[in-house]
RNA sequence: GGCGCCGUACCCAAGUGGCUAAGGGAGCAGUCUGCAAAACUGCGAUGCGGCGGUUCGAACCCGCCCGGCGCCU
């Protein structure tokens, strides 16, 4: 069992488990969260939805008993949820954790969440539903690519990046524009300058590509056979849209499409199948441009408890590196003010 | 053994003498700062089973061969 020291503390240490869906990061996070004597903070835009389980492959009830699983299950499927509301929550139970002189211990395939924690997002309003449904709406009653003409008005940098077709992230910006006045790419500019909320230890999991299509495919199997259908006809039931975000998750997306009679079951197991393996290589990606992620790939026969042992191995050599390594700047800096003060 | 139909990318497939051989699926590569399991972008044949021939020009017409399917003996 791992308690923090002071002069660890000072570092805020955070250990974090990412990887593509279905490579394993469960698993071995439970083994490493019980070693470590700490829990498990997920980073998973899916398993924050109450009552939205099959799907989103969350833990057993087994494995929570063992060890504590925060940052599931926060909203009901028709609340909004976003990367901002995950970083506040996150930095509660991390800072709960060091009060405790715990390891905070991230595990999940979220990319754009690991990141909003660990460096934090750009000073810019939070989203804002009716400002998006009148900029959708103007787009609607206006020419095709109308929202990125009145975006390269105002922020034209951003509007060279953005493709026309991309109104998500168009409309970001304008909204972003209209509420505080300053363009996207002035906010984002000023955020790179912005200070991490801890060391981290970026632990990237890896398998070949046809292992992890294969396990992909055998896992969506075993969501149908373990209710996948009745879970979602239930959601549907309960008043939960289609058209709702959490209701566009893997799984659910595919599977209401089948009961509103778009195509047949084995249509549904075969598109879910697809998009699963689409999104798995848009993780990599993702992960793969991440800077600093220690990647360590998983042999298919390897076992989890074999695996868990080689991070472990990586993040006592973290912690023991983080002992020898000089405090970070912001507190360097007061300690040296103390310094000149008192001489 | 004879006759007929067919052979275009990993798969399906359009093209049946003249732009640079449609399209779809699968796959690969990428973007991402408050919906991120979302949304968005880019990329496959110097070649049409093989070898000859006809033609200014052949995936397309002709011959032979190879492979597949069907029917007949």
């Amino acid at each position: 069992m791992l308690r923090l020291s002071d002069h660890h503390l000072v570092h805020r240490p955070l250990v974090a488990l990412v990887g593509p869906t279905a490579v394993g990061k469960t698993e071995i996070g439970v083994i490493l969260a019980q070693t470590l004597g700490t829990e498990v903070l997920a980073a998973d835009s899916r398993q924050v939805y109450r009552g939205m389980d099959v799907a989103t492959d969350k833990p057993t009830a087994e494995q929570r008993q063992g060890v504590p699983h925060r940052l599931i299950d926060l909203v009901e499927p028709d609340q909004r949820f976003n990367a901002g509301m995950y970083r506040a929550a996150a930095l509660r139970e991390i800072e709960r954790l060091y009060g405790e002189r715990r390891l905070p211990f991230i595990v999940g395939g979220t990319g754009l969440y690991v990141r909003a924690l660990v460096k934090g997002l750009c000073d810019a309003p939070p989203s804002d539903p009716a400002l998006r449904a009148e900029l959708l709406d103007q787009a609607g009653r206006r020419e095709k690519g109308y929202l990125h003409g009145e975006l390269a008005k105002v922020d034209p940098e951003l509007a060279r990046l953005l493709h026309p077709h991309d109104e998500v992230k168009i409309i970001r910006a304008l909204e972003v524009q209209r509420l505080s006045g300053r363009s996207l790419s002035d906010v984002h500019r000023e955020h790179q300058t912005a200070a991490p909320c801890c060391s981290p230890l970026i632990i990237g999991l890896m398998r070949d590509r046809q292992a992890l299509y294969k396990r992909i495919e055998q896992r969506v199997d075993t969501f149908f056979m373990n209710g996948l259908v009745q879970e979602t006809a239930g959601l549907l039931a309960r008043g939960y849209d289609r058209g709702l975000a959490s209701m566009k998750g893997l799984g659910y997306r595919q599977v209401a499409e089948f009961l509103a009679g778009g195509y047949d079951y084995m249509e549904a197991v075969r598109r879910l199948k697809r998009d699963t393996r689409h999104f798995a290589k848009r993780q990599l990606t993702w992960f793969r441009h991440e800077p600093a992620i220690v990647w360590v790939t998983v042999d298919d026969p390897q076992r989890s408890a074999s695996v868990a042992d080689t991070l472990l191995g990586l993040i006592e050599s973290f912690l023991a590196e983080l002992r020898g390594r000089p405090a970070p700047a912001a507190i360097a800096a007061r300690i040296e003010t103390r310094k000149v003060t008192a001489g």
